[in-house]
RNA sequence: GCGGCUAUAGUUCAGCGGCAGAACGCCUGACUGUGGCUCAGGAUGUCGUGGGUUCGAUCCCCACUAGCCGCCCCA
């Protein structure tokens, strides 16, 4: 049998790798904090359309890497059974039965009595709703038939014994168009109802990434309403069912932020597109990224972007056949995807293509002159990249990108945008906003490709391994062990079936002292503490301890 | 989704159509309550999975799975 592993695109992150994850996400917060920042933690999954709406649904990322099912749960068994008992309480007056308690329940609520089998023995009838005929369902029925043959009459209960009540003339009912699985039918009859009961199975989705989910909260809880610009930032995992690769996994992590709120709040200003970035480039900054190059460019409105698209068309047609395939293929499908061509032979063409800044409206132009103007006064540093475009449709005006070298060609550290019209494509109010995320793997990849280039950190130590000697100085030494966690060291507890050559040997790894606790020790309560760093042996005094091995050895 | 490379000990990796290897790490002892250095000894393992060729396959062939690199796309 094949060992059970981490499914593709997944992986376990461990220690001391963890460290470092650790360490990101408290600068982060840390960052986001001093920019009056809050957290929001949205659903993981959420309904496939909010991503359909959202991201574009004829974005790669919506229309081929989500992870998308139908959650069973929700199949829409009220809706037949309301559309069922109007037809036949009102119709025929007759009994419904059915084991599974909220469709009791549902029963209930509609106002129908449950009688169990009683009403015409000689010809009871009997109604499964179902949305799966499995073999279960038809041998109960069968096994109800001869019960009610027989004149049996069983008790009521709550599971699937409830069909041996029942007898001839046996009805099974599902909704129209589902499956019957591999059964044998003859001996029951199926009825199907029709209905739109299908209709209501909603279909979930892991986020493919957390602005969606984020301005649907803003939509949801009506935070619109406070007046107030919403500053929300996240760190999560995503999901993407893309072809794995370094820094790039089907669960990957993202920390972002948006600032979202009533134009009146100022959401609009390019003065939050700035600060934005501003925080952006310090928070790299706090992180220890060194060389981050920050790509900046504005797509305009919703409108300048179809204008620059249909221009972009135009001016390729005629020579996208000099271009490499990509290209030729990109030309017709999604032209700004002409603009990420990396063939060298490719580059001289594509910089005599139409630019976006020539078809942008002079709102957009005046506003991204603002940001930029804000940044140069700010000193942050930026490039100004007319061929960056978005991936995702909500994006207008500002988008940006963090790269980094290092990072093959997944360079992106972050990008992100403004997304002035992404809540009202969701059904909510005007709610501009800006926001960008953060891949936190690649954060993590720089990082330590960086750290190997420096020194290597050293390793995370407690303060103290506390060595028994002997198994009877076990339990005193979980009792020292307490006393000197309590007052916040960290501490490694030996076990004393070690010899103590053996204590300093797994000391050495993982502490930086050693505190002997033989039977001298706990008799005197002087204890014995040596110091890796210096190879000092000390005598210390129980009560004396803690504030001994707080001390920083030198 | 497409193309290329790769998969051997805990780790990094050699290797060869005929008994499975190194280094580091790990364990034991030299050394009964004092580690690091040293010395001696020891265990590493379904050679990714499943087929095929062969007297014989870890090695050659095929498929699958996974990782890496590139493409697509994107953070």
């Amino acid at each position: 049998m094949s060992t059970l592993k981490a499914v593709r695109g997944t992986r376990d992150l461990l220690p001391p790798e963890t460290a470092l994850w650790n360490r990101i996400e408290a600068v982060a917060r840390a960052v986001f904090a001093r920019y009056n920042f809050g957290e929001i933690r949205t659903p993981i999954f959420e309904d496939t359309s909010l991503f359909a709406r959202g991201v574009g649904e004829e974005t790669d990322i919506v229309s081929k890497e989500m992870y998308t099912w139908e959650d069973r749960e929700r199949f829409d068994i009220q809706s037949l059974i309301t559309t069922w008992t109007r037809i036949q309480v009102g119709e025929r007056g007759f009994v419904i039965e059915s084991g599974a308690l909220d469709v009791l329940q549902a029963i209930e609520k509609f106002g129908v009595k449950l009688i169990l089998g009683r009403r015409n023995p000689e010809k009871p009838e009997f109604v499964a709703f179902t949305n799966k005929v499995t073999q279960d369902v038809v041998d109960g029925l069968l096994e109800a038939k001869e019960a009610l043959r027989t004149r049996e009459i069983l008790p009521y209960s709550a599971n699937a014994d409830y069909m041996r009540r029942f007898g001839p003339g046996l009805r099974l009912v599902i909704p129209a168009g589902l499956p019957r699985e591999e059964v044998q039918l003859d001996e029951v009859v199926v009825e199907e109802v029709a209905g739109q009961f299908s209709k209501s199975v909603q279909s979930l989705t892991l986020r493919p990434e957390n602005t969606a989910g984020v301005v649907r909260a803003y939509i949801e809880h009506k935070l619109g309403e406070t007046g107030q610009l919403q500053k929300l930032y996240y760190i999560g995992p995503q999901f993407r069912r893309e072809r794995p690769q370094k820094g790039r996994y089907r669960q990957f992590f993202q920390i972002g932020a948006e600032v979202i709120g009533p134009p009146s709040a100022g959401s609009e200003s390019p003065l939050r597109d700035a600060e934005v970035l501003e925080m952006l480039a310090t928070l790299l900054d706090e992180l220890g990224i060194t060389g981050w190059t920050l790509h900046l460019n504005s797509v305009g409105s919703s409108a300048d972007r179809a204008r620059y698209n249909e221009a972009l068309r135009a001016a390729l047609e005629p020579i996208a056949h000099t271009m490499c395939a990509d290209c030729q293929r990109r030309a017709i499908t999604n032209p700004l995807r002409v603009l990420d061509c990396k063939v060298p032979e490719d580059q001289p063409i594509i910089e005599t293509l139409p630019r976006i800044a020539d078809h942008l409206d002079p709102e957009s132009q005046q506003h991204f002159a603002a940001v930029t103007a804000a940044l140069d006064a700010a000193g942050v540093p930026y490039t100004l990249n007319h061929r960056l475009v978005r991936g995702l449709d909500y994006y207008t005006r500002t988008t940006f990108e963090f790269t980094h070298g290092g990072l093959g060609a997944q360079n992106a550290l972050l990008g992100g945008g403004r997304y002035d019209g992404l809540s009202e494509a969701l059904g909510g109010p005007r709610a501009p906003g800006i926001g960008f995320a953060i891949g936190e793997d690649r954060l993590v990849l720089t990082l330590q490709a960086q750290e190997l280039n420096q020194k290597s950190a050293p390793p995370q130590m407690a303060d103290a391994f506390i060595a028994p000697l002997g198994e009877a100085m076990n339990a005193p030494a979980l009792s020292l062990a307490r006393e000197l966690r309590h007052t916040g060291l960290a501490v490694e507890l030996g076990d004393g079936s070690f010899r103590l050559k053996k204590s300093f040997e797994a000391a050495d790894k993982t502490a930086r002292c050693i505190v002997i606790l033989g039977e001298d020790e706990l008799q005197s309560g002087i204890l014995t503490v040596k110091d890796f760093s210096t190879g000092i042996q000390t005598k210390v005094p129980r009560a004396e301890l803690a504030a001994f091995l707080a001390e920083p050895s030198k």
